[in-house]
DNA sequence: TGGCAGCTGGCAACCAATTGCAAAGGAACC
DNA sequence: GGTTCCTTTGCAATTGGTTGCCAGCTGCCA
């Protein structure tokens, strides 16, 4: 006896109704009570400012006594709104996100709004399934470090507002921090330590920030008459840094730029597992500075992104977006930092 | 000029139409160009097996000739139905709820539903409004860990299917794993290293799960003969973990249970921090095994939770009840156990 | 008191599907 | 070839709001 065949007679869809057997209220039945045409209970509680005053009043009375809820979907069909915005996660295992995630749905509450959630598990299939899913019930859709390709984000914001972050696409809005402020901290920093060789680990080649990140180190050791390689890249997350291990100690580098935290952790502790002292003998850096990164042995030093700005900026952008439908809204700028702790420290004689 | 006030004349709201100005193609479009009535169309794409083969290909030719999408609002108004299940975990920052998330996520796409994401920052009270929201929209709910009054649960899900992870509701089905099997080897070693009086530091006092834990060492520590009191109580954050480093220090345990790894994580670095050695001068463990609980120096003890079968199971669970009607599925026995890893030792003499 | 404008509220069409009922079509059987 | 029965399809009502248009009412001013 599945709900779908429902051969119960003619008393209408089951499924629509809640368990309790009582009809969900509609603006019907406040009009009803209220005695008014449904459209201007429709009114009422839509349009402020439409109706008059005393049937306003009137009105919420009645839908206060009835306990009336709004259907969202009866609601969504004709104005295609839903006060709704999607934020897809490239990850939910990966500590970045949490600040992301808290800035927008902070942001969102604040107007108003729910923020819905869904990540792609790192694949890039899911994420294109998840992101078609999520765009036809939401009013726009933010992805954090997407995986798809630049021409399926393009797509998708062809239908409604779209906004990347961590990543640049062209004719899409991004969110991106100012990487160049916290390169440039840090490496001044190693440079004062005596470190003259640098080196890299990348994370994935289609990886957007992974090469910006890289430029903009190359770009602040060149002009420090520091020598700067790429020794490694990889899966971001801390498997994919102790993979790494290996081709950061054939290297001659006294310090590594890890793509990010989760790398960076990965990295030391094979490293570490193999005897090298942390950082007697090699220094470490990592990029987000996330959950868990001053759990380590040493705690580890790392350039700190504005992870919770991101997700409200971006939140923000969408909104804006939607209310003025040019998506012409500058962007804030946002400033990387760098977080100095324990795996860093003088180059080895 | 907002979308709301449309003065742009007869050309209804803009907002329900792509942005690419062509309107979303219908059923009826479908009909027209198969020449068949929409009834047929919309059964041929929802009811198999209801239309004959022919027409069914012909429709589904102009379907994808036409790039159909269903409308799954107005698909949701008549049906009630929209694929969709519902998660809310209480804070998005603790991997514990990692792989629940994934968990229900995987087990949500084996079978066509697309899973819902929220969070309610530890609140209950956006907790609620997240929940209430939530279950306009989706089918069924899944609650992680909630920090609603079992009463407001029990309204929930008198709505729709919902299922609690990690508590226990009267009337409301739930997820649970049995802690006693983890504890029972936790104790039956730490009494082997010779551990004559443990500690507790317990979570939130409304916390159903941080009393369960409690019983579970109590009794299994009665049994083997050890002394078990609760030294200290508070939030469930590493910073919780750091707080009750003074209690634990005043007691005489050489072995403290923290309620979950993040505790235990914030004790350890703080009495750490304070010159205590782990784990010669006292033993720590945790509960869940969380992303990070490694990363420590020494890598936490800890008694390991079936995560991703609590978020797999709870999503089946839904899933049944929306089918059968009846919600009266045996949840799979969940079993935890022990990992040990360096924070846990011998007895100091 | 008459004319005009501005508010209010009602009517009805519309959003895009689903589904009960009934008619039409076809196959099987006598 | 006619009847019966089952399958396939069409018709139209329904889901619950939103909104353009219009009519009636009110108030203001002359």
């Amino acid at each position: 006896m599945t709900d779908t065949s429902n051969p119960g007679g003619g008393e209408g869809p089951a499924a629509a109704r809640p368990r309790n057997g009582k009809q969900a209220t509609t603006i019907y039945d406040i009009a009803e009570l209220a005695g008014v045409n449904p459209s201007t209970v429709s009114r009422a509680l839509s349009t402020p400012g439409r109706v008059s005053a005393k049937t306003q009043k009137r009105i919420e009375d009645a839908a206060a006594e009835l306990n009336y809820q709004v259907n969202v979907f009866a609601r969504a069909l004709p104005t295609g709104r839903t006060r709704t915005i999607g934020l897809i996660v490239s990850d939910i295992t990966n500590p970045a996100f949490f600040d992301v995630i808290r800035g927008a749905g902070t942001a969102a509450s604040d107007h108003d709004y729910t923020l819905m959630l869904a990540e792609s598990a790192e694949s890039a299939e899911l994420e294109l399934t998840a992101a078609r899913r999520l765009l036809a019930t939401v009013d726009g859709l933010i992805l954090a470090s997407p995986r798809l390709a630049d021409s399926e984000i393009q797509q998708l914001a062809a239908q409604k507002p779209v906004v990347v972050v961590n990543r640049n696409v062209e004719d899409v809005a991004s969110v991106v921090a100012d990487t160049d402020a916290g390169v440039a901290d840090a490496i001044r920093h190693l440079a004062t330590l005596g470190h003259r060789h640098i080196a890299y680990v990348a994370g994935p080649d289609r990886s957007w920030m992974s090469k910006r990140r890289w430029e903009s180190i190359k770009a602040r050791s060149d002009w420090s008459g520091i020598e700067a390689t790429v020794v490694a890249s990889g899966v971001p997350t801390v498997d994919g840094g102790r993979r790494s291990a290996a081709a950061v100690r054939e290297g001659s580098a006294t310090a590594v730029f890890c793509y990010n935290d989760l790398m960076a952790i990965g990295l030391m502790r094979e490293l570490q597992a193999a005897g090298v002292r942390i950082p007697e003998e090699l220094s470490i850096l990592g990029f987000d500075n996330i959950f868990g990164s001053d759990f380590t042995t040493p705690p580890l030093s790392t350039i700190k992104s504005p992870l919770h700005e991101y997700g409200a900026g971006a939140l923000r952008y969408v909104l804006d977006a939607l209310d003025k439908g040019a998506s012409d809204r500058a962007m804030p700028s946002l400033k990387t930092e760098l977080v100095l702790r324990g795996s860093t420290g003088p180059a080895p004689a």
